[in-house]
DNA sequence: AAGATCGTTTATAACGTTGTATGTTTAGCG
DNA sequence: CGCTAAACATACAACGTTATAAACGATCTT
C-alpha cells in the first residue's frame, strides 16, 4: 500500500499536520521533530499525493502547452526550452498537439479537454487567426505565443518580426546582393499580422532603404511551410528565368528545401545565390552548405512565456493587470549559405 | 467562480451523484433526467476538476514520458507518435526531460519528482544502462523503451535491431557494393546490448553470410551520436585513405553528418559511395541526396507501448503478468543515397 | 392485494492533502 | 517566580469528486 501522511505522522509521532509543515517547509517546527518526520518519510518511501494536494490547493504544478505538432522542428525545439524554463519553477509540462487542426485548437482555448488538470497554458496558434481574437478569453491563466494573433486579451510572448527580417535582408544588402528573393509569402496578399505578412514587411522595408525596387516577380507564395513546398517554390522562381543572386526565406525548413532545389539545379551557394532562413533551428548549423538564418530568440520566449503564465497563476482576481505584449531579441547568424565560416 | 458538480445538481434539481453518473455514463439514468443534468451543464459551463477525480479514483488520465531531449528529433518524432497514440486512450502525456544525466534519469525510475501526478510512465533511457537493471522497479505502472537495458522486470518495448540492420547492409550488398563502411560503432568494443553493439552485429552477420571478410579498418567509432561526429569520423576515414564503397551510419543524424563530409570531399552520394542510416527522421526525405534508411516503426512502438502501459494500469495486484518484450516490424526505405528514387 | 423485483435516485462517507482556529509548551521579562 | 508572548503542535473542516449502500417508486408475481 502506498504510504500516506497519515502512516509519516504516526512513525514520527506527531500529527499530520507537522508531517505538512515540515513537507512545505513552514517556519516553527522545531529541529528535532523535523528530522523525526523526515526520517520516517525516509523510511516508508512517502511521496505525497499530488492529486489530493491539487485538490486542496487549487494548483496542480503543471502546465499545458499546445502546439501543432512535435515533428516539427521548430515546435519540438520550442517544447524542449519551454519543459526547461518550467522546470525552473518547479512545474511539468503536459503537451498537447491540435496537429494543424482548428476545432482542436478552439477546444484549447476554450479550457475544454485534457487540459483541465492545469494551472495555465501555453499555447502556439497555427489555425487560429486575426479574426478569432474574441475566443481567447483570459478565464485561466494563458499566454500566447507565436504572431497570427495580435491585440487578445491575454499575455502575448513573440519575436521582432519586422525589424528582424529588415536585418536579415540587410545582411544580404551587406555582401552585396541586390536581386533579392523571397519565398514563404501568404498566398492571400492581404496585409494581416501574420508572420509571413511581418517578416514581408521587413523585406519591404530593407529594400526601401536602400533604394532598391521591390520586384513582385521576386516575390513568391508558399503555403505551408514544408521544405517540399520551399524546394518547389525555388524550382518554378528557377524556372522562371528571372535573375536574382540572393534569397530570403521566410522560416529554415523552406531555406533548406530551397538549398536543395539549389544544388540539384547546379547553382551554388552563396556564389551564384546567397541564402537566410528564419527561426535558427538546429539543423541550419549542419546543413551542406550550412545556413545563415535569424535566431529569434527562443529560450527567451520560452522563459518569458513561462515567467509571465507563473506570475497570471499567482495573480490574486482583483489585481489584474493589463495584459502584456513582449517581444525577444533577436539575432542574425550568419553561416556558410551567405559566406561566412563554418563556425556556430 | 467555477461551477461544481454541486452546482450543476442544484440547477437540474437531482442529486450530485446522478450528474456524476451522467458524466460517466452509467446505466439506469432516465433519459429525461440525463438531458436535464447535460443542459444544466451546458448552462453552467461545467467541467470536472481532475484533481478532485483523480483523488478519488486514484487515475489522473496522464502518463509521463521521460526521454533525453526533444530537440534531437527523434525523441521529438516518439514523442509525437506517443501523444497520438496516448489521445486515442483519452490520456494526456507529460514531458520530462532527462538531459542525458544519470542521476536524473533515476529519479524518474525510482518515481520521484514531478511525475508523481501520473498514472504511468514509458521511460526512454539514454545514460542507464544493462548493469542499471536492478533499478527498475515495477513499483508502478511502467513501460521502457529503447535498446539500453534488456532482461529487467518491465515491460520493453523495442525495435529488431540486429536484423533490421542486416537488412540495411543487404540492401548495400544489393546494390553491388562490397567495401562497407560503418560508422557510429560505441568506442569501447564490449559486446553488449545496446543500439550500437545490436546494429552492429547485424552489419557482421550481413557481411558474414555474404562471404565478405570484415575489416575492422572500416569499422569507426563515434561517441555521440551527432551530426558534427558523423561528418567528423567520415573525414577521418576519407583521410585514412581506406576505399570505400558503401556506409551504413548507425542512425539518420550521423548519417546526414557524413553526407554532408562527402560533399565537401567531392565525393558523389551514390556513385561513388552509397549511404544508409537507421531511424527514418523525417529529414532524411529532404536531405541532398535524400536518405537511404530503416524504418523502425516507430508509431507500431509507440502505440504498443501506451497500449501495454494502459494494460498495466488496468491491471489488478493479483492478476500481474510478467513481464512483456516486444519488437515492431522495421522496413527498409530506398531512396537517392542508394540510388533509388526521390519518392517517399 | 401483499410481496418481490427491477430500475432509478439519493444521502453519506470516503480519497489525502492544506488552512483555520485553538491548544500547549517554552522562553523572555519584570 | 509569575505573567506574557512567542514558538510549536494539534484537531477538525474543507477541497470536488466517486463508491457504497440504502431508499424510493413502479411494475410484475402469486
Amino acid at each position: 500500500m502506498i504510504p500516506t501522511m497519515h502512516d509519516v505522522a504516526r512513525v514520527a509521532g506527531v500529527s499530520i499536520k507537522t508531517v505538512s509543515n515540515v513537507i512545505n517547509d513552514f517556519p516553527h517546527v522545531r529541529p528535532s521533530t523535523r528530522m523525526r518526520v523526515l526520517s520516517a518519510i525516509e523510511q516508508l518511501g512517502y511521496r505525497p499525493n499530488l492529486s489530493a494536494r491539487g485538490l486542496r490547493s487549487g494548483r496542480t504544478g503543471v502546465i499545458g502547452l499546445a502546439v501543432p505538432e512535435l515533428r516539427q522542428n521548430y515546435f519540438a525545439e520550442l517544447a524542449d526550452s519551454i519543459i526547461r524554463a518550467a522546470e525552473k519553477h518547479d512545474l511539468g509540462v503536459l503537451v498537447e498537439q491540435t496537429s494543424g487542426d482548428r476545432d482542436r485548437e478552439i477546444a484549447v482555448v476554450t479550457g475544454a479537454g485534457r487540459l483541465r488538470l492545469t494551472d495555465g497554458l501555453l499555447f502556439s496558434p497555427e489555425r487560429l487567426g486575426q479574426d478569432d481574437r474574441h475566443l481567447l478569453r483570459p478565464t485561466f491563466p494563458f499566454v500566447l505565443l507565436g504572431e497570427r494573433i495580435f491585440g487578445g486579451p491575454t499575455d502575448h510572448v513573440t519575436m521582432h518580426n519586422v525589424s528582424s527580417a529588415k536585418a536579415a535582408v540587410e545582411h544580404l544588402l551587406g555582401i552585396g546582393r541586390r536581386r533579392i528573393a523571397l519565398i514563404g509569402a501568404h498566398p492571400d496578399q492581404r496585409e494581416e499580422v501574420r508572420p509571413a505578412d511581418l517578416r514581408l514587411r521587413g523585406y519591404k522595408a530593407a529594400l526601401e532603404a536602400a533604394a532598391i525596387p521591390v520586384d513582385p516577380q521576386l516575390i513568391r507564395a508558399v503555403a505551408p511551410w514544408h521544405r517540399e513546398n520551399g524546394a518547389e517554390a525555388m524550382r518554378d522562381l528557377i524556372a522562371a528565368g528571372i535573375p536574382f543572386d540572393g534569397l530570403f526565406a521566410l522560416n529554415d525548413t523552406l531555406a533548406l528545401g530551397a538549398l536543395r532545389a539549389l544544388g540539384e539545379a547546379g547553382w551554388r551557394v552563396p556564389d551564384d545565390v546567397a541564402v537566410i532562413g528564419f527561426d535558427d533551428i538546429d539543423e541550419a548549423r549542419f546543413s551542406v552548405p550550412s545556413l545563415s538564418s535569424v535566431d529569434p530568440g527562443r529560450d527567451e520566449i520560452a522563459e518569458t512565456a513561462v515567467e509571465l503564465l507563473v506570475e497570471r497563476i499567482n495573480e490574486r482576481d482583483d489585481e489584474r493587470l493589463p495584459p502584456l505584449l513582449v517581444k525577444s531579441e533577436f539575432r542574425i547568424v550568419a553561416r556558410e549559405s551567405t559566406g561566412f565560416g563554418r563556425s556556430s
